[in-house]
DNA sequence: ATAATAGGTAAGCATTCGCTTACGCAAATT
DNA sequence: AATTTGCGTAAGCGAATGCTTACCTATTAT
């Protein structure tokens, strides 16, 4: 059973239940109201991002509020990242402005991140 | 079968096969001996990598060179980029990026683009 | 021509996935 | 107190996944 992020978001009803909640908390119920599958469904998938970090759970009452916690996908934005020169002017700025990251000093940052220093391409 | 993009980076066989061939070309034998699985097993991930248009192959003599074609990895780092505001600057000052490019002009795009419009936070 | 090499693919198999129905329990309603 | 509501979870099932072995066709080497 790997539960990682990458399986996690590699479901579309589970990226729908994370656009779903995104912005606004929602309990299960009021999550499984918008998809076709039963609540049980919503519900494992609920508990599979719950296990990699993606959700949170408040409990309030008899109902669970189901709050997105998408600090996460950082994993995935970060494996893509380190390929982006190799695609991404054809569709934006972002290599350039990944370039002057690089080149500038950290605005509001301390110490304890080692990011873009082993650049071997 | 599915066969999208987050399904195909969601094995981490294949995202392994992706970080070999990003910046070089190899062979399908050459990327099979750098895992523990059969070639078959490769030959077959390959396949699906190639389905979704992240490696491309090239015909050379009996070698079949695969290379990598990493702009379908733009349609996730969209769907992570929306949601950035969330969570980024817990990690760097992507976010801060974002904010300038949506009230600079354009640098060096000409029509045909309409990228940061709709974001409705 | 024969043998070796590169690699595609079918068949089979164990495991995982996504879903359902059924049941259970706690909190809220009546 | 009895019922309803919210939700977790087990069991079961078909389909998908990832792997293997076995076999096949092309290209290259001898």
């Amino acid at each position: 059973m790997r539960r990682d992020v990458f399986q996690a978001i590699a479901d579309p009803t589970r990226r729908d239940i994370i656009n779903l909640i995104a912005y606004k908390p929602l309990n299960l119920n009021s999550i499984a109201d918008n998809f076709e599958v039963s609540r049980p469904a919503i519900s494992q998938h609920i508990k599979i991002l719950m296990e990699c970090g993606l959700i949170e759970m408040k409990k309030q009452g008899r109902e669970r509020y189901c709050e997105a916690k998408l600090e996460q996908l950082h994993e995935v934005s970060q494996w893509i990242e380190q390929y982006r020169k190799l695609w991404a002017d054809k569709f934006d700025r972002m290599d350039d402005i990944l370039e002057e990251l690089k080149n500038a000093p950290p605005k509001s940052s301390p110490e304890g991140r080692t990011q873009n220093n082993a650049n071997k391409a």
